[in-house]
DNA sequence: ACGGTATATTGAAGACTGTCAATATATTGG
DNA sequence: CCAATATATTGACAGTCTTCAATATACCGT
């Protein structure tokens, strides 16, 4: 006879076929799970990661209206996700005269790189 | 007096004074940021990050009441969310006898990693 | 077949998200 | 100051996500 899985629901004291053993440790704390899963959340948005590519690739020289006039969505929406990202560390943005150009944060990134490589790294044991 | 943004709101033939430049070619495109949106979405939520933690590191001998044993939520929001990384083809479930286990489906999970390197990479230009 | 255990599914409730029109605020040129 | 442009904010609406109790389904041992 083979012995219950240790999350099973048979009562301790019960005889009963089984099918595993490991007490599991979750392999990941709810923080850090909630801290990955918060910066993937952020970037989880199609519009959110075209507007980090653009960015990217034009560095700290893009006006709200360069990146509205690249993106199937209207300018609130554009201001919508890109209070988002800063918000969330990863842009900034300064005002030059009328315009508002907005820049990604690097270091922000590499940061967020990071954390998901560790996760990378965990899920290989 | 200086150039209005391509992205202007103001009209072509107007005299105004201007910010920048680049007609943006939007560096990701609409298809591969929803493909990379949709796969950062199914990892983004700490449940099912955990549940992949604890799936790759005990390869492919857990059940889902020691799923359910370890994380905060009931038996039906564990399934849930097996569910979708089942969808998602993250993880593949066989059934033995009355338990059905759970595994990371490896190669799966190193294609969603490769996909973000390369938005990484991207973003390095 | 039956009673018990494991897992999935359904349906409902609440929270959250994405979008946009309308509006507010800031800046500039005249 | 005024009119025009740039961006942000507000508020509403629709859609999606998360969770769980209740229920259904599958399997096992007797």
């Amino acid at each position: 006879m083979i012995e219950p899985p240790s999350g099973s629901h048979v009562a301790a004291n019960t005889v009963t076929p089984g099918c595993c053993a490991p007490v599991i440790d979750s392999a990941l704390s709810d923080a850090e799970a909630a801290q990955l899963a918060g910066a993937l959340t952020l970037l989880a948005h199609p519009i959110r990661l075209r507007l980090l590519a653009i960015l990217a690739r034009h560095g700290g020289h893009v006006c709200v209206c360069d990146l509205e006039a690249a993106l199937p969505v209207k300018q609130p929406t554009v201001s919508h996700h890109l209070r988002l990202l800063r918000d969330g560390g990863l842009i900034e943005g300064e005002r030059r005269g009328q315009w508002i150009y907005y820049a990604v944060r690097r270091e922000a990134l590499a940061t967020v790189r990071g954390v998901l490589e560790e996760f990378w790294a965990r899920m290989a044991d």
